[in-house]
DNA sequence: ACAAAATGGTATCGATGAAAGATATTGCTG
DNA sequence: CAGCAATATCTTTCATCGATACCATTTTGT
């Protein structure tokens, strides 16, 4: 590979103008920096990043922490289209990605002890398991951190707006008639807390009643025990009209699994769903559900990120709300019982 | 960050010789090394991965082509699952990943300059335009190279076994009594070509006969496009009793399609898929499909490419072929027509 | 002649590895 | 068995990877 050295013999001067003209210093004359940066094109080089990241601490990767025991991480939509929103615009200015896990071959290590071994200059965590030890560390050291739908004391987060998603999807169920909602919600997690509050919530702001038994705990992307559940709830004595599923998978699922049991998706039960699958638009019924924007998350996380790397001083903690939409589907219609 | 230095002056020996005890050197006191050892797990020392790669020209890091212009990529599970196998079994083996683009920030450069501006010790390519440029220089140079479903002279390559896979389903739907089978493929590449080429053959060997309007190019994921075509066969004199689409999420979308318009699924018009997508189980009726063992493909990829990076002087090309499996499902039905 | 501008010299980041140094052990001769 | 070289064993010194940054030096301008 070419180095400075080379352009410097090439060009009759020293690695240290070369250095200097490459990186924009003031102290060059315009004629050198010129000749020196017109060589470095010519002769195709690039900078070392070892090098680099050796002498000045920046490595210009950031390190993602997407870990995956729960199922979910890469398989799952809603993350990999965050991660390919962050990565796309962490390219854009320079910056690459690159996977955080506890362990390398024998050596066991944590998130932080892998970001402090790869130097990474910044971490997004997109998935893992808020409450672990190992999350503590990370939250708690002095690396810029920006992480997805969760919330660390002094730390910067991006979060979807789910309080709005759900009251959209509620208020959109009830203004179709639906007294009777069910809500099959996912396993515990800020996520899922919010979304369940906020159901009580505006639930409770539209004068209606929840019966005990239909707020339910399933978990994401289970689709056999939420189905378990939602067959549960059609045959209380005072079934729902309208069972709103932890996402998108499971309600396509649910709907599926419904149909077969003779129940007819959305006349006599409406179902909706939670993500806005790709997948969920193009199946008969088209799912009504609410779609995040992965795509303005993971930019706002980017830049965020960003902007700790260049202004660690201004540390100023604060969470970034991310509003998602309704997408109307076919799966809730009008609803004329009672 | 804890340093080599650190350890030393903690011990009261040289650099060098905490350097050769951590790297498992010969010459060095079996009591030293012990005291070191314990010494370097104590205070938490990583090695700094910037200056060890500079020393020693492994960094211990992968890279990843995975570009999705296409809008394949990251959004596609299969990929997606591919790189999810690829990533966690490099982990185990030590290595890290990192994604490989063209251009950083304001600098364009080639994957290939990628590469060696990060150090790389070897790449996988996932999904690349293959036939560009650029792909062209990877392929050529001088690193390790595993490559997923595309054939490189001299170079090693993890294939999905297409053939097999359409030979199954074939014969799956002819077991089923179906005799006009229509065949919906994805655009032109290497996997597509085999699935076209060995869709004839098979055929052929059934005695049975493809008019031409049965094999039909769409694109994979459209799932738009993907059903015009599907409208046109079943508006023609003589169409198809069953049609394979280019991939499972057109099959899925497409079965709901047809139904929407009217005609039963399975029993007017059978359906079957390429992938084994997770959803496809959980939808009625199952998607009859091939499930691609992305795990394995992986697994094969990563080990592969760990061969490679140590052996670099055997370098044997070769391909080697990952069996998928039939999933029967309940989208392809005995067919009892003429 | 002196300040300003341009360029070069050199130590450094953290780890590695070749080669040299230090110490202990063995072998051989007289 | 002493005496000394030869060998083995362990450890340190030092140059190095490529880029950067501070300080020194040279050149230019007024």
């Amino acid at each position: 590979m070419v180095s400075m050295k080379d352009i410097a013999v090439a060009c009759g001067v020293s690695v240290a103008t070369v250095s200097k003209s490459l990186n924009g210093y003031s102290d060059i004359s315009a004629e050198t920096k010129a000749v020196i940066q017109q060589k470095a094109k010519e002769l195709g080089y690039f900078p070392n990043s070892a090098a680099r990241a050796l002498k000045t601490n920046r490595t210009y990767n950031v390190g993602v922490v997407m870990t995956d025991d729960s199922g979910s991480g890469l398989a799952h939509e809603y993350f990999a289209n965050l991660l390919q929103s962050v990565r796309s615009e962490l390219e854009k200015n320079g910056l690459d990605i690159t996977f955080v896990n506890h362990g390398l071959g024998e050596q066991k290590m944590t998130y932080y002890e892998h970001c402090k071994y790869r130097c990474v200059d910044g971490v997004v965590v997109a998935c893992a398991d808020f409450e672990s030890e190992e999350m503590e560390e990370l939250v708690t050291c002095e690396l810029p951190v920006v992480v997805f739908d969760h919330v660390y004391p002094d730390r910067m987060s991006v979060l979807s707006d789910n309080k709005k998603g759900i009251t959209d999807l509620v208020q959109h169920v009830y203004n179709n008639g639906h007294r009777k909602i069910a809500y099959i919600h996912g396993e515990y997690s800020l996520v899922t807390n919010t979304r369940v509050t906020t159901f009580r919530e505006i639930m409770n702001r539209l004068g209606l009643d929840i019966p005990r038994e239909y707020i339910r705990e399933a978990a994401y992307r289970d689709a056999e025990r939420a189905h378990a559940i939602a067959r549960e709830l059609l045959q209380l004595p005072d079934p729902p009209t309208c069972i709103l599923y932890p996402d998108d998978f499971t309600a396509l699922a649910g709907m599926s699994y419904l149909r077969q049991e003779g129940y007819n998706v959305p006349e006599d039960v409406s179902v909706a769903g939670y993500d806005g699958l790709v997948l969920g638009q193009v199946l008969y019924p088209k799912l009504t559900t609410i779609a995040q924007d992965t795509e303005r998350m993971g930019k706002e996380a980017a830049h965020a990120l960003l902007d700790l790397i260049e202004h660690p001083d201004r540390q100023k903690a604060k969470q970034v709300i991310i509003k998602g939409h309704l997408i109307e589907g076919e799966s809730v219609v009008r609803c004329n019982k009672r």
